[in-house]
DNA sequence: ACAATTGTTGTATGATCGTTCAATAACAAA
DNA sequence: TTTGTTATTGAACGATCATACAACAATTGT
């Protein structure tokens, strides 16, 4: 007698619901986000996602928590080129960087405008963030004896990897992942007058 | 005898319900932009939406292209900085700057990248923006002689203004009109080498 | 083998969605 | 005043939404 369904854990189906949401995200945006697709993509019936999640908002809050948990992972290296490096290359690579996760970071930004919890997760995530290249870029000048503005540079550095990440998004043809990364670079070196430049671009 | 209603042109009901339908997108994103709301803040019944817009998509079509027409809008000066200045000042002027205006661009976004139509005009409109972004700094290389990546720089310039609202509209706090222009101004200027630095930054 | 636990199913429910349409009434033209 | 045009209304429709819940069954512990 063959079972009609098989029992999972608690916390692997959660997992498996997580992906499956962030897949309809990607598919369909925050239209494509409903419970019947949702539970269709998990392979399970629509009642059992409430069992999980106690309501489509907490699902969602829980999706923003994996997009985002590789933003305030400690950094690999200590060198402040190469963490900003990092940064850029995780930012572009080909698995990230695709269709259909853009896609679910539009629809979640949409979200988070609108409603508190996700704000409030958000808030938090981008401070770190910030903090954290904050913190490259001021060691770089020091170590150069530049006189940049930290906060600005920060600023700009986050809003032109978000702002790429929509262009290509919205507009694909216009440039590849390679192209973006090199934006980036270009953009570093320019903001700190080329001191190290060969450093940064060389090491790719 | 009072009437029960005022008719009102096929024009002006149309400019009406797309105002309606922007406030909507802006409070509620794309999950606020129903039937139901759009004709209550327009002041009309559920039914004549559909008399003047056949169908919503088509509505959202329009409303897209009232929120771009001023990408498209010939410039009013000829001067190349003074064209840049003009972009960075409309961007993050009071007006068009603000929190509502962002949710609504955020929710158009999401659509953009799920939608074929609004796909198509948005890639016309930001062709045109790119080109004439291209162009003044084209201009501005050739006058003094610099060496810069056009197309590189263009795509930085806007992806940085794209990035800064949503930067502003997730995490409003961390800064403010003036900071986001002054951000601009300090990338052109960065990306220029200084070479036009007090040209610009002194003429506002 | 049996009982307890709990992950899972599928239906029911009430709300809301976009769209259609016949009836109505405001306004212009005659 | 009368007629014609058409903007407007409000109800009705079928589809889909998130959620609740009772019945069920797979697995674990005994």
């Amino acid at each position: 007698m063959k079972a009609r369904y098989q029992r999972k854990s608690q916390k692997q189906r959660q997992q498996e619901l997580i992906d499956a949401g962030i897949r309809c995200l990607g598919e369909g945006g925050m239209s494509g986000f409903t419970i019947d697709r949702i539970c269709q993509q998990a392979g399970i019936s629509r009642g059992l996602i409430n069992h999980h999640f106690k309501t489509k908002d907490e699902l969602l809050l829980r999706i923003y928590d994996r997009m985002t948990e590789h933003l305030v992972l400690a950094p690999t290296s200590i060198e402040p080129t190469t963490q900003l490096q990092e940064i850029i290359d995780a930012s572009f690579d080909d698995n990230t960087f695709e269709k259909s996760n853009l896609r679910a970071w539009l629809a979640i930004w949409g979200q988070v405008a609108t409603e508190q919890s996700l704000r409030s997760l958000h808030e938090q995530r981008y401070g770190e963030y910030k903090k954290r290249i904050s913190a490259c870029l001021r060691k770089i000048a020091k170590a150069n004896s530049l006189d940049v503005n930290v906060g600005s540079v920060a600023r700009q550095f986050i809003a032109l990897i978000d702002g790429l990440w929509l262009e290509y998004c919205l507009h694909s043809h216009s440039f590849s992942l390679k192209t973006a990364r090199r934006d980036c670079y270009a953009f570093l070196n320019a903001s700190f007058g080329e001191t190290w430049a060969e450093e940064v671009t060389s090491s790719k």
